[in-house]
Order: C-alpha cells, then structure tokens, then sequence
DNA sequence: CCCCTGACTGTCG
DNA sequence: CCGACAGCCAGGG
C-alpha cells in the first residue's frame, strides 16, 4: 500500500484509467460505443484513443462489450467479437449489434 | 518537441 | 450502404 493517499476518486490518472474504469463498469449483456466510453471517461472525442486502449490490451478490459456508433463490431476480429457478445446475452446479426441495454429513440 | 498513425464520429453525395 | 473529408485525442519514433 504504500503510502499514497490517495488515488481520489477525482480527477484521473491518465486516459486509460478513466476509460478502464468506464469498461469495467459495464456489465455483462451491456453494450457501449466508444464515444460514450471516451465521454464517460471525460474525454469526449477521443474515441479513437479508446479503441487504441482496447487494441493494446491493457488492464482487463471487456472490449467486445465496446462497439462503434453504427453498431458495427471490431474490423478484423467481428466473429470473435459476436461471439463473445452472442455468449453474453447480445445479439448480433450480420456483425452488427441487435439493441443495445437502455437508449432510446 | 514535431510528425504520423489509429479497434472513432458525423456530415455530404 | 458505402466512400470521401474533416475534427478530436493520445501514444510512439
């Protein structure tokens, strides 16, 4: 533990942290864009930095829970990736998402 | 410190 | 639906 106070719930330690936190607030069934992942996190805008965190794969993040604006999955990667939103509840259908939890029209 | 790239986003045609 | 253009943010060389 050392002797930091800290780590306060305020403002961030970087990027990574406020996004990583926003990821591992989703829950499974949950789906999310990364503009709201990036807003969330107090960064509107950096979306693309967003999906830079889920590309290197750092800390435990759940990026298939993670999918672009139009609902589109990971380029490269959308059959693993519906896979695994189909094992937690998501549908998905021609690699794209099926309702996402809460939004309304 | 400058330049480039990138799992993005929204608008236009 | 898709392609092109511009804008925003962060990391690596």
């Amino acid at each position: 533990m050392g002797a930091s106070p800290a780590t306060p719930a305020g403002p961030e330690d970087g990027f990574d942290a406020a996004a990583g936190r926003v990821l591992a607030a989703l829950t499974p069934g949950d789906v999310t864009t990364y503009g709201e992942v990036a807003a969330e996190a107090g960064y509107p805008g950096a979306a693309r930095s967003v999906g830079r965190l889920l590309a290197s794969g750092k800390g435990n993040v759940a990026w298939w829970r993670v999918v672009t604006a139009s609902g589109r999955l990971v380029p490269g990667n959308e059959e693993e990736h519906a896979r695994r939103l189909r094992a937690e509840g998501t549908e998905v259908v021609h690699g794209r998402v099926v309702a996402r939890t809460c939004r309304e029209p």
